[in-house]
DNA sequence: ATAATTATTGAAATCGATTTCAAAGAATAA
DNA sequence: TTATTCTTTGAAATCGATTTCAATAATTAT
């Protein structure tokens, strides 16, 4: 009962020509007459007719298919991203594959192995932040697959990279702290082998340098993505004699668990502590007192990241010139949390 | 420069043998020896051989993928949903094409017709709030693709279905607003001609009905999704002699928006004017007071959709019966938002 | 030893498009 | 009229896998 599917052979036999010239006369070469054209394209929607893309891909070598990896789909930062780069693959007739890497190493080379068998023209990748090691990606590069990197990037291997500029939003967001008075700042940072989060410290500590603040070295603590670490870590800062006064911290959730351990300390955000986060959740303009954060323009890095692709690497328009980097511009958004009242 | 892929002709050749040798062997065909299998298989690796998956699916008819056209990838019930299909399709071997609607029929449309040609073997799709037809629907059915619709779904089609109890959960919710002693009871709602909107408003009217409460007509607002329509109906329910003492509303947002409004009037929320809303967004907990909501359990909806798909459709297995439809139960969240201080 | 059976192996067709190459037809120039 | 150019058209090869069908080799039964 199942019907055939309707091929470019059956529309050939129809019109009576050949399949080359009814695949031409689809595809608008030029050395077809436009009546026939028309002809051809009519007769085809009239029969419902589909082209088959494995086909076509199977010929051309290429498929016009974009992979995505990311750590997972519906962290609010990735799916921004996302949405960002489907965005731009649908205007460019691009089909988009997308895997999550749970954060996992293995998860991560699975998903790279799916997008080669699937002869993605191009691999997006965000790391998981388990992975330190280039070769899954190499891999893609061996099988002659264009790739970019954006976020959370591997230092090990060069290319395309698309980021945000954390190491300077840091600085700043530090230095709008110390404008506030704050002097004790800790800093709840991710694990430093991404750059992502290496990054953010840096300006962390050139901030902390340049206005010559003395940390004691426990208020810097790396590799606290779990939200356990960081109850462990921001519970055992705060019950010094001489706690931080300030938080600075990689993420919003961070910033959001740090904030719950302060109310049920007693302890008055932003008065007693400032707490100033990255990523600008959803959730860090609503809660009270409202979250200061850096926004990273998720959305946009999404779109960078394709247009990245379409502009530099698939046409390489004389417009723009090739590069290899490409650096986006965050938003520091001061909210309640970072903001004393002695303005 | 750029080196050919290695394919089974390759492979073929190394080895000595012929390629549906090769093929057999790589695909565990049962009559092929082990021992020959593992030297393929070895030296497979080693040549750094992929299948080229567009080949093996012109051939097989099927592609082992599955193609989902939701309104945005970044609306958090969405991207959880899509997050729980992806884990059971890449267990299943399968991969995932995503596309978005943007609430749009036309570029619903252009989606379904991307996923056909890319011969896909199943569609999941969440559809925009413009569609109000099916005809893009019947057309993936003329072609051969399954077909299963989760959450927004319209009515003109049968066929397999994943949704959430919303008349149910709407009663129940009702029902507790009006434990609470509210009983001028606004209802805040979308689209009629979505079926999750209208069960939501039937659940919400058999409730109000059970229990003789008179509602004015003017408290029933239909069609409200967009932040500007619920300010302006709840600015001027609100200003009312009258007004209503809660509302439901089929979103957080909405319940959002209306929390802020009250605020502004000085409305005390929850004791003059209880909130219960829908969908368990992330910040529901997190803001004060905390809006209460009803949990769709996106996540599993995501799940459930895909193992509909892998159980019920592809390998019609015995232990499950076949079925249209599948109905996941709700979680109702009862916070500060609809819980007056007088129990 | 021969027939019957089973286990291995491979040649070639196939999926549905694109594209090369060449032929046929039409239009123009000599 | 013939030679030349340009346009229109189609046969067949191609992409890389899978699969059918048949042939050969190895094993077992008679």
């Amino acid at each position: 009962m199942t019907k055939k599917r309707v091929t470019i052979y059956h529309l050939a036999e129809e019109l009576g020509m050949s399949v080359s010239y009814v695949s031409r006369a689809l595809n608008n070469h030029p050395l077809v007459n436009q009546k026939i054209k028309d002809r051809v394209k009519k007769r085809a929607t009239e029969l419902n007719y589909k082209p088959n893309a494995n086909a076509a891909n199977l010929r051309q070598g290429s498929s016009r298919t974009i992979g995505v990896v990311v750590p997972q789909i519906n962290y609010s930062f990735f799916s921004d991203v996302i949405s960002g780069i489907e965005e731009v693959c649908s205007q460019n007739n691009h089909t988009l594959i997308i895997c999550q890497s749970h954060d996992s190493y293995k998860q991560e080379c699975l998903a790279v192995e799916t997008l080669i068998h699937n002869n993605v023209d191009c691999v997006f990748i965000s790391v998981a932040a388990e992975t330190q090691s280039a070769t899954h990606l190499e891999e893609i590069k061996k099988h002659d697959i264009e790739l970019i990197q954006f976020d959370r990037c591997v230092d090990q291997l060069d290319g395309y990279k698309v980021l945000n500029d954390n190491e300077s939003a840091s600085f700043e967001v530090v230095e709008k702290l110390i404008e506030q008075g704050y002097k004790r700042i800790a800093f709840i940072g991710g694990p430093v082998h991404l750059n992502v989060f290496r990054d953010r410290k840096e300006g962390y500590l050139r901030a902390i340098k340049k206005h010559g603040l003395s940390i004691p070295y426990n208020f810097i603590i790396d590799n606290a993505l779990s939200n356990q670490t960081v109850v462990e870590a921001a519970t055992e800062l705060l019950s010094l004699e001489e706690p931080p006064d300030a938080f600075f911290n990689v993420s919003d959730h961070q910033s959001l668990t740090i904030l719950k351990i302060a109310k049920s300390m007693g302890i008055e955000v932003p008065q007693q502590l400032g707490i100033f986060g990255f990523a600008n959740e959803i959730f860090s303009g609503m809660i009270s007192p409202s979250l200061s954060s850096v926004d990273q323009k998720s959305k946009l890095m999404g779109n960078k990241t394709a247009n990245f692709y379409f502009n530099h690497i698939l046409n390489k328009r004389e417009e723009f010139p090739s590069l290899s980097k490409e650096i986006i511009k965050t938003e520091i958004i001061v909210r309640e949390s970072s903001k004393r009242n002695n303005s």
